[in-house]
DNA sequence: TTCGTTTATCGAACAACGTTCGAGAGAATA
DNA sequence: TATTCTCTCGAACGTTGTTCGATAAACGAA
C-alpha cells in the first residue's frame, strides 16, 4: 500500500464493561438527556459507531446501564436473615427507593428485560424470597410481591420525575415545593378541601420519610393477610 | 365553533381545544412515539409552527393532553357517597389505573405542573376527600394519599411500558408474557426459589386483578391505621 | 513469513425530531 | 384608509439515533 501517511492511527479499544460504565457516569453527571452517543464516544475516546458494536439500540444500553447501578443494590443488600421476613423486605425496598430517587432514568428501565438485566431479576428474587417466609400461597405471595416493587418504582419515578421537571440535573426540590405550596394556597379552600387539609404537611413534608409510612401501610396489610391466613 | 368554512380560505384556523382533542387522538392512535408536532400539523391541517402559538413546548403539550383524558375519570367518579369512604377511593383509584394502563404516555405527565393540569388536581383533591373521612391526621391523610397515588401511577406504567417494550401501540401482551416464562422456566429453580415459586402464577396472571390485589393490600393497612388511631 | 478470516473501530451521511423565526393573512379598531 | 393585534405558515437550524462501507488490528493456518 502506497500509504500517504505512514504514521499509524492508533485506534481506541473498549470493551463492554467500560461502555456501560461510562454511560453511568454520564447519566450520573448530567441526567438521562446528557447521555447521547456522540458524548459517549468523546468520553470513550472512540467513534460513535464503535458503540453500536456492543449495543444494539439506545434501549438496550439503557437496559445494561439500569442493570449496572442495581449490582450496588444487590451488594447492599446481601445477607438479609432476620427474623421478621417483612423487615427484610423493607430493607431492601427502601435501598432500591433510595437508589432509584437519585436517578430518574432508573425506574423507566428497571426489569424491563430479564434476559439483559439479570441483577434486576435477581433483586427481584431476593424480594420474593422474604415475602415467601410468609408462607402465604403461591398467587398470594405473588400479588404481594408485585404490589411492592409496583410502589417503590412508581412512588421513585413520581418523585424523580417531579423534581427534573424544572432542574435536569441538580436537586433544586425547594423551589419546586415552594412553588406549589403557593399555587394551592391560591387555591379555593372549598373547592379543594383536601388540599386545604394537607396543605402544611405538603409544605413541610419529607419524600424519603412519605414514601417509608407509605410502605408500612402496604406492609402493613399484608402482614394481616399472612395472620388471616394462618387461622380462618 | 368547529365548522369548518371552507370558503376560499387560504389558512387554516385552529384553537386549543383542537390542538389538545387531536394530539390524543394521535396518541391513543399509534402511542407516544407518533405524536409529533409535524403529524399533529398534518392532522389539523395547518402547518407546523401555528402550535407553538398554544403551546410552548412539547411538554406543555402532553401536560394538556393527559388533563384532557383525565375529565374522563373525573367524570366517571362523580357523585361518590358510599358507606365506606376507602370503597369510593377504591373506586377512584381503579378507574385511573385502568385509564392509564391503556395509555402509557399518560403515567409520566400525570400531575406535573399543578397549573396547566386542574384536572389532576380535582381528581387528586377528590381521592383525598375520601380518605379525609377516616378521621385521620392532616400527616397520616396526607401519606396515605400519596401512597395510593403513587401506588397506582407507579404500578399502571410499568405494566403499560412492559406492555408497550416490545409491541408500540398494539397489545400483544400474550406473546410478551410467553416469552418471559420460557426465560424463567430456563432459569436455575435454586438460584432463583421465588421466580420458580410463582411461575405458574405469572404465566395465567391477569393484570388488573394483580393491581387490585395489591390495592386492597395497601387499603387494608390504612385501615388498619384507622382503626387503631381511634381506640388507644 | 504470508494469506485469509474474524473481530473491532471509525466517522461521514441520512432521516426524523423539536424548535425558531420572519413574513404575512385576517379581523378588529381608530 | 391606516394601524394594530391576533394568528398562521413553512423554510431552516441544530441535535438526535442509526446505518453503512471502509479499514485497522488480531489471530490461525499454510
Amino acid at each position: 500500500m502506497a500509504a500517504t501517511d505512514k504514521r499509524t492511527r492508533t485506534r481506541a479499544t473498549h470493551s463492554m464493561e467500560a461502555v456501560v460504565t461510562e454511560a453511568v457516569a454520564l447519566l450520573d453527571a448530567a441526567g438521562e438527556s446528557a447521555l447521547t452517543f456522540r458524548a459517549l464516544a468523546a468520553r470513550l475516546g472512540g467513534g460513535v459507531g464503535s458503540i453500536y458494536w456492543y449495543v444494539s439500540n439506545k434501549d438496550e444500553l439503557l437496559d445494561r446501564a439500569s442493570d449496572h447501578v442495581l449490582a450496588d443494590v444487590l451488594a447492599a443488600t446481601e445477607d438479609l436473615h432476620g427474623p421478621d421476613p417483612l423487615d427484610d423486605a423493607r430493607t431492601i425496598a427502601v435501598t432500591l427507593f433510595d437508589t432509584i430517587v437519585q436517578r430518574s432514568w432508573l425506574a423507566a428501565y428497571f426489569m424491563r428485560d430479564g434476559e439483559q438485566q439479570p441483577n434486576a431479576l435477581r433483586l427481584y428474587d431476593r424480594l420474593g424470597r422474604q415475602v415467601m417466609r410468609l408462607g402465604l400461597s403461591a398467587r398470594d405471595t405473588f400479588n404481594a410481591v408485585s404490589a411492592i416493587v409496583g410502589f417503590v418504582i412508581g412512588t421513585a419515578a413520581d418523585l424523580s420525575q417531579q423534581h427534573s421537571a424544572s432542574a435536569p440535573d441538580a436537586g433544586a426540590s425547594g423551589q419546586d415545593l415552594e412553588g406549589a405550596v403557593a399555587q394551592w394556597r391560591a387555591l379555593d379552600g372549598e373547592a379543594f378541601p383536601y388540599l386545604h387539609f394537607i396543605l402544611d404537611e405538603f409544605a413541610a413534608h419529607d419524600d424519603g420519610v412519605q414514601f417509608r409510612a407509605g410502605l408500612d401501610l402496604l406492609l402493613a396489610g399484608i402482614r394481616l393477610q399472612a395472620a388471616d391466613s394462618h387461622k380462618p
